[in-house]
DNA sequence: CGAGTTTAGGAATGAACGTTCTTGACTATT
DNA sequence: AATAGTCAAGAACGTTCATTCCTAAACTCG
């Protein structure tokens, strides 16, 4: 039930989803919900608790866990659970966590933990280079930290371009050069 | 008028605007911006064309004519006119685009062009190694067509992130890290 | 100075919104 | 078997939505 929300929650914007449009697509009735949750906005949440929980948590423990970067941009941006875990999420930063203090406070760990996850495979080769690998980073800049917040960026954005249009192919194929181009300079 | 419109839908969702917020908030009469563009969709499609053209296209060819590729994402997600253009981006992009085929039709060259922009200023480096510079690119991967895809996905995932609550100057870290790492392999 | 055309302002419209209330059926306890 | 309690189903509520219509003022041109 809340998986069936979640599913058209992300589809169309928060205030494009009507009640009715839940009941139908959910098929409990309208009760239910009220007793349930509250309210649309609890229902939203909870739907967002869950999609955050049983998708996008996964997602980011087999990027934390894949052997590089070019694996784990493959993961998180080729896959189909990525597509189905990752546009709630994209709409909830994009739209609702502006004007929803409660979805950004939900939206921040997952986020955080996304870097983590991003900088465990990009680190995994700035071992073998001059630079620091564990914590702290290199030179000037903000090291390994920097780029892991840049990653989780990058794949937000290679997932935003494949929902306003771009062809799946072209996606994965930006992913994979990206890869190459950052894991061939050490 | 159209500005301000502009202004208003990229803070919240389509759906989240309603005609007396803007008719509020452009100071101009309901009557005035029927006539003028017939529809509540109509004045959308007109303010985002209006964004694209007077805050996106200019960063484009900023970013275009950006010496490096520290300076081209400097100017992209660093400055606040990033800020203002490229939020209504965001929004058309997330969730416009899915439900309006021409919202999808208006944001696609601006996208390409923007890729464009981002190979223009990652190509600079490209020419002084071994592979080709220009068009085509080197190896097993998709090359500078690739990494220019997936720049522009950064560049709109970190002011996605930016939106969703990220400090700025862990944004612009980010970026500087990312153009640190990809510049110094060559 | 006055007739004709355009423009602003705001009330009115039906539909759709989120939420609540009423009704009818079912379960469990005595 | 009767009654109290629980729950689904949907009608009903007041509000707000996008859109239209009507009236009065302002401006144009002879």
């Amino acid at each position: 039930m809340v998986r069936s929300a979640a599913e058209l929650f992300s589809t169309r914007s928060y205030d494009g989803i009507s009640m009715d449009d839940l009941v139908t697509h959910l098929g409990v009735h309208r009760n239910s919900l009220y007793k349930t949750f509250g309210s649309k906005r609890g229902l939203y949440q909870a739907a967002l608790r869950w999609s955050l929980e049983h998708h996008v948590a996964p997602l980011v423990d087999r990027v934390a866990g894949a052997g590089d970067l070019a694996e784990a941009l493959r993961v998180a941006v080729g896959e189909p659970a990525a597509e189905a875990g990752l546009n709630l999420l994209l709409m909830a930063a994009v739209e609702r966590a502006p004007v929803d203090p409660e979805v950004a406070d939900q939206l921040a760990p997952v986020l955080a933990a996304f870097d983590q996850a991003a900088r465990a495979a990009a680190g995994r080769h700035a071992e073998h280079d001059g630079g620091g690998g564990g914590r702290g980073g290199g030179g000037e800049d903000g090291g390994e930290d920097g780029v892991a917040l840049a990653l989780t960026a990058t794949i937000l954005g290679l997932r935003l371009r494949a929902r306003a249009g771009a062809s799946g192919a072209n996606i994965d194929q930006a992913g994979a050069a990206l890869a190459h181009r950052l894991t061939h300079h050490v």
